[in-house]
DNA sequence: ACCCAGGCGGGCG
DNA sequence: CGCCCGCATGGG
């Protein structure tokens, strides 16, 4: 971290850094996290940010670092969705073993809400993929493409997330080098959609079905990305979008094993956490996915 | 070698 | 609507 930023804390209650951060999220993919201090250093446009979390998960604090220390701290309660109430949506969601089980090991476990272009390009490179891989592609076009961000030295410590508009002059095959694979033309067509034919800042985050519907106007976005997208980018939680995780879990807890479509898999979610069915997807996707070899033991 | 990964677009019936 | 297929790449 640079020296001439300043700092912030906000109270946190239910909260765990290590656990949002290590979920698969869209921060996770770019983000770098650090164990020793339990923080984590992400860009917010040109600006870096450091969030760090003490004293524990049930009250704590988040501390907050960054030049625009005003932003950031606003943008953090945001991110982190500091305003929910996780007893209150444990309540609701806890409904049986698994989840219960799910909750207890990730205890303070939140969905994020991120920049909706960043989710967007994160969730066109997941598909068919996986986290690791995730990661590594996302910053390498990071660095290839992102504005560099450099410190008082003129040293350059990193670079910003590369808007729509920075990916236009690169061609498939640049795009392949950094790792796209076949979803190189995915990428970029949406970085031309998003730069001339749709403003993704000014869709309304909680027209569920509008918002998907848009979204999928994106080559490379069906409805599990959008779904993605309107979850981790626009903070609507009634969206549930269904990996292979999620169908996994659910057909081995819910349905004795039976293969269920994820029109069957959506109703069933609807129907017992309604407007809450995202943050159950997470709990379920990532208890789903670490606890795999023991899913059996929760149906 | 083989299988899988936070799926999608396109073609077919 | 449903089903099936190919798709780039790297790690287990």
């Amino acid at each position: 971290m640079t020296t001439d930023a300043s700092t912030g804390n906000i109270p946190i209650s239910v909260f765990d850094l290590r656990h949002t951060f290590e979920s698969a999220q869209p921060l996770t993919f770019h983000a770098d996290y650090n164990p020793g201090s339990n923080s984590i250093l992400y860009t917010m446009g040109r600006t870096i940010v450091s969030v760090g979390q003490s004293g524990g998960n049930e009250k704590g604090t988040l501390t907050v670092m960054s030049k625009e220390l005003g932003i950031a701290m606003r943008d953090a309660v945001k991110r982190f969705r500091l305003g929910d109430d996780m007893k209150r949506i444990y309540r609701i969601i806890n409904t049986d073993r698994f989840t219960d089980e799910a909750i207890r090991r990730y205890y303070g476990m939140r969905l994020t809400v991120n920049d909706p272009w960043e989710t967007t390009l994160c969730f066109i490179i997941s598909q068919f993929n996986n986290v690791k891989r995730i990661r590594k592609i996302v910053r390498a076009l990071k660095e290839r493409y992102g504005q560099p961000i450099k410190d008082n030295t003129g040293r350059t410590i990193a670079h910003s997330f590369p808007e729509s508009k920075d990916l236009l002059g690169a061609s498939v095959k640049d795009l392949m080098g950094c790792g796209t694979g076949f979803r190189a033309r995915y990428v970029k067509h949406a970085a031309e959609y998003c730069t001339y034919n749709l403003d993704i800042y000014k869709l309304n985050p909680t027209d569920y079905d509008k918002l998907t519907e848009a979204l999928m106007e994106i080559n490379g976005v069906g409805e599990k990305v959008a779904d993605c997208i309107a979850l981790m980018g626009y903070g609507n939680t009634e969206a549930f979008p269904i990996d292979v995780w999620v169908k996994r879990t659910m057909e081995r807890v819910y349905f004795k094993g039976r293969k269920k479509t994820p029109k069957q898999l959506r109703r069933f979610a609807d129907e017992r956490y309604g407007k809450y069915k995202g943050y159950f997807q997470q709990y379920l996707f990532w208890g789903g996915r670490q606890m795999d070899e023991e899913v059996g033991a929760y149906a």
